[in-house]
DNA sequence: GTCTATACCGTGATAGAC
DNA sequence: GTCTATCACGGTATAGAC
């Protein structure tokens, strides 16, 4: 692995754990293993690594995501495939936290990355519940893009409940409840 | 308003805004008008202000939060009262957000009032849909621990939407699609 | 391309005058 | 009770040697 890489998987990890705001650049270098210099020929600064390793985490969790939703089974199984995959719930989401980071949130560049990344996914699944209306497993009451914000939300929100008991049983609740609000009434 | 309740209240605006992590001493002595020495006489450190204005903001969310759910109506009313409550989206979440701070995380003092706050609304409103199933309001497949959960991460998560995408709307979604799941089929 | 040295400012806390 | 002075340390960036 290139040092340029090392630099971005450090900052990708502190990102996840401390945030933009509680990330130093020192930190990083300590991390990565690499001097002040390599940083900063590398990248401009701060930000400018900040971006690339937001990038790749986005790239990752799309991928990820599309690893479930775009899977075998019904709309129904592959959201509930997506709600109930594995997750490291404790960290929280590597992208989702970023929001309240008041520097990324103030930053369009920084920002760009996280909006699209949600919106991707939001979409996503908005088109797979609206499949599932086609198909009769859920009720043509249902909007997708409603329905989609709704499940993306109720696992972001998972996250903030889990940590702030400091158990993941939280997570876990608030799917199973989204989950026998879903259920179509066939099964 | 005291010299301490002005530290505390800059201290509650500059942890809503920029977290635990991002908010200064020095932030705070300039917001509240006040010098080093005030803050050191009223309070140990910034641990111990920060802790004083998460309990007040804990405080003051509970309050909100029973204004509605204790109001008047059916108990699929007082939950959609509670999600459709005003907010200032954009902002997020005061108590909530701080669940993404390391360091609030890592001190089981200062995240304390943070769980036991969501704690409290989530047994609340478990309440709430409890009663509504006794009314057959609810479907008594339902769990009232559950749904709180899903509705309480709805909001939490809606905040990220919306934070995310840099506007409101994303919030307003989610908290219709989880009103549309949770319609009582009678009406 | 990577390193160390240096600089400057902000953070968080203490000391002691008023 | 509040102020300013001071302090040690960390954050972010630059310079220049190797």
């Amino acid at each position: 692995m290139s040092t340029s890489d090392r630099l971005i998987e450090s900052t990708r990890e502190l990102l996840w754990e401390r945030g933009y705001v509680g990330t130093s650049p020192k930190a990083i270098l300590e991390r990565a293993g690499a001097g002040q210099g390599s940083m900063y020929h590398h990248f401009r600064g701060k930000p400018d690594l900040a971006l690339a390793a937001i990038r790749r985490t986005a790239e990752d969790l799309r991928a990820t995501a599309e690893g479930v939703l775009g899977g075998p089974g019904t709309p129904y199984e592959r959201i509930e495939a997506y709600l109930r995959r594995e997750r490291d719930v404790l960290r929280g989401c590597p992208i989702g936290r970023l929001t309240m980071d008041p520097d990324v949130i103030a930053s369009d560049e920084l920002r760009a990355p996280v909006d699209e990344t949600i919106d991707w996914i939001r979409e996503r699944i908005a088109g797979i519940v609206e499949e599932g209306k086609e198909q009769g497993q859920f009720a043509s009451s249902l909007d997708g893009e409603e329905i989609a914000a709704t499940v993306l939300a109720t696992v972001q929100g998972g996250y903030v409940l889990a940590r702030a008991s400091g158990s993941p049983a939280a997570f876990d609740t608030g799917v199973r409840g989204l989950l026998s609000l879903l259920t179509p009434p066939s099964s």
